[in-house]
Formats: structure tokens, sequence, C-alpha cells
DNA sequence: CGATGTTTTGAGAGGATTCAACCACAGTGG
DNA sequence: CCACTGTGGTTGAATCCTCTCAAAACATCG
């Protein structure tokens, strides 16, 4: 629960600007602002962590977290990352249940903490709100449900062209065509359930192929349609 | 979309007696009731497919069906299984996209079809319902994140054990121990995310280390411990 | 400039898949 | 009644993908 203590942002939540909150009345809006927090975390803070109990939620304004299990031995799966406008650790609020996953700032994080009596209030009093977190949620279950049969079928080279291909529709390229989120061996081997040392040969081998061009944590896509091909990708 | 017409079954929903409508309204659930149809599906049949639009949820009174998705060549991913009290298919029709899965029904079914106007309703006026229906989802979708983590970083031999743990919490066992569910190999091999060839080479390991018995289809369960101790399953 | 963490590369071991052949069994039809 | 056919289960052997272990090169940072 370490929390960094940074210069002060004075503004209220984003909430606003949320596509999830799109339905609240302006009372409400009102109200979230009041009961809620802005709070800072650096790269490699945790905002949450698996077994702990977590009494509200996250909307981060700013920032990358990766979310995580930890397995057996320690090693980590990661689940997802949340970005600008998602929220965090709504789901072991609604559950009732302990975090069952751990979430660490991998580009410093501006967030908004919400507490889970707010959340629950919301949902009761407001159906379109509801309507629209049950689905979102329905849209991250779906994505799960699909990771799991790439997991289970598909080969460690096609899973790691699949996550390129993701991570640049999800955080995009810069001018350079360098992925906008910056990872280390060993968690892109997190992502695709692989050995760090197999992430690096096979990305070794993507660069040969000009697939990508690597230069430290920078992956640049030389050729998206190939990747595609690669990992089996059609969408 | 076959539905099997089979005698008549003089009776509603069992909306009542399940969890999940616990807090509807009587005229709610006259509602629900008045909406919904019963169907009667046999072993083999597809309650729904993949790709197909559905235009409301299953409710299963009893019987079970699988829930997979279609791979690489064809190969499928049994995702998880319904049986009594469960709901089907509400993801796809909440999130608005095609199903993005097939329900197959194993043991002869009788279920509930519910139009997704009627779910969409009570979701807007009831916020416990709403709340609950919440509840659910997020916990479905832990346990994706938990199977994902499993599939990433567990070996088949551990992730048999694993599954066998979980059928049996799932379904339990009869009076002589047999698991209360009949899957085929190749169905096992689905869930766990391998070859048929493996499932049954692991099987007639566990077998001659006295874990379980084997009788065709029938998968006598000798020692639970044991298969949790092999699964790193702890719960 | 040590010191620690990350990235690379190599070699060997092993787990899991694939391919192939074979058996068991049930249902079909001549 | 029995050959025929199809599905599900089993076993063996060869192959290959991936992991593990080990060591070295690099990088980053106080």
């Amino acid at each position: 629960m370490k929390q960094s203590h940074i210069p002060p942002f004075n503004e209220t939540c984003l909430v606003r600007t949320h596509h999830l909150f799109r339905h609240l009345t302006d009372a409400e809006i009102e109200k979230v602002n009041a009961d809620s927090e802005i709070e800072y975390h650096k790269r490699g803070t945790i905002i949450y962590h698996e077994g702990n109990r977590i009494n509200g939620f996250y909307c981060i304004q700013k920032g990358i977290a990766k979310i995580f299990k930890t397995g057996i031995d320690g090693k980590e799966q990661i689940i997802r990352f949340a970005k600008k406008a998602e929220i965090i650790g709504f789901r072991s609020v609604l559950s009732k249940e302990l975090a069952c996953s751990t979430a660490e700032v991998i580009e410093d994080t501006i967030s908004c903490y919400i507490p889970s009596e707010t959340l629950v209030e919301l949902i009761k009093n407001n159906g379109n709100f509801a309507l629209e977190l049950l689905q979102l949620t329905c849209r991250e279950l779906g994505e799960a449900n699909s990771f799991i049969t790439d997991i289970a079928q598909k080969t460690v080279r096609e899973r790691l062209a699949e996550i390129l291909v993701h991570l640049h529709q999800e955080f995009g390229i810069n001018s350079e065509s360098v992925l906008q989120i910056s990872l280390t061996r060993e968690e892109l081997a997190n992502i695709v359930g692989t050995a760090t040392e197999s992430v690096i040969r096979l990305l070794s081998e993507f660069k040969q192929d000009s697939f990508i061009d690597i230069n430290g944590r920078k992956i640049k896509i030389l050729n998206l349609p190939g990747l595609m091909k690669l990992g089996n990708v059609y969408n």
C-alpha cells in the first residue's frame, strides 16, 4: 500500500471524460469526485497486492500498470495492462474476495481511488452505469477466454507474435514505429507464458526475418501483417 | 438453433430457486417467466454456436453443457461447463458481440431461454440484481485469470491432476467415488489444452500410482489429496 | 568504478506432440 | 447373422519444441 507523495495535482478525477462514467448524473459525478482521492505511483510501486483486501478500485488517469498473478515458485503471469481511462481492482471489490492479482506500475501513474461503497451505490442506483460496467466486465471475460484458447493451442512463437500485435493495438507506436510501451524481456515472457530466454531467441529471429527491429527495450514494428500472420491473428 | 421437441414440461422456469434471481420482486419473476421459454436439448445438440448472433441467454435447469471456443484447425478449447442453476450466453448478449463460444450439450438439458431485453431491463431496474450478476461475472473472470496462469505455468501432468480436482469439486462423485461427469479423453484433453494421447498416458499413470481408477469414461477418485498435491492445487 | 540487474548465447535434457498402427465396440445394412 | 464402418481408446517410436542451467557480455546507477 505504498503511495508516493509527489507534487499536488490540483484536479479532481477526470471521471467526466471516462467512457464508463458517461451515464452518471452531475450529482453522481460530484459524489464520486468528493469520495475519491488522487494517488501518484512511481514505476515499480505496487498499487495493490495479491492476497490483500482492497476497499476500493482505481481509475488510471495517466501511466501504465501491469496486472499479474503469482504462480508456482513466484513466477508472475501478466494478465493485462491498464492505461489511461481504465479501471483496476474492481473485480475483487465486487466479488468480495481478497485481491487475486497484483497491480504494479511500469510507467508512473496518476490514478483515482474510489471506495467500494461509492461503486456499489452507483451500480445499485444507476442502471445504465451498471449495464456499462457489466459490458466492460463481459468484454474482459471474452478476452480472457480468447487468451486461454491461444495459450493452450498456439506455440510460443505464435503467441509472442500475437502479443506484439496486441501491444501494437493497445499502446500504438510512435513516429518511428516503436511500440509505446517498454517491457523487459522477462515481462514479455510473463505475458506469453514462456521462459525469458525463449523470448530473447524468438525476438532475434523476428528481427532477422525483418518483422521487427530491436534496440534495447525499444521494439520497432516493421511488418505488422507479417506478425499477424505469424501469430494467426485475424481481426 | 436446432431445438429438440420432447414431451411437454409443465412448469415455468425455476427462476425462484436460482441464487442469481433471489433479489427479483414477484412482479419481475412473473415477467421473466412470461418472457421465457423452456427448451429441451439432447446430448450432442448445439445450444448456440460461435459466430452467431444470440438474442437471449439460457438458464440451465437440468443437465450439463460444455462451453468451448474453436481454435486453429478446429481444435476446441473447453472454457467451462454449465450445470443446473447456471447461466450461459449472457456474456455475448451484454457485450453485444456475436457469440464467441459454442455451447454443446453433453448431458441432456432442460433450459430456460430468456430474451436479452428482459435481462437488460432487469439490470437497469433492479440494482441488487445488477450487482449480483456483476459479482457472478467477476467471479468467472477471476477463474479465467487463474486458468490462464495455470495453463501458462504448469505442466500437462499438473494441469490434468488439477482438472480432475476441479471436476470433483464442481460435479462431485457418486457413492462409488466415480466422477459425476462423463467426458471423452478428447474432451479432457480439450480442457487441459493438450493432445488426446497425452491425457491417455497420464491417466494410466495416475491409475498405476493409485490416484484414480478407470473404467471406460468412469473415473474413480481414489486419492484426492494426492491429486491436489500433484496439481499444486491449494484450497 | 564496483555492484547489481538485464540481456545474450550455447549446449543438453526432457516433456509433449505427431504419426501410425491396432484394438474394442456399437450400429448398420446386406 | 456377420461383414462393414465409424468412433473412441491405447500403445509405441521418432521428432521437435521449449526449458533449464551455466557462463559471459552489457548496461545502469549510486
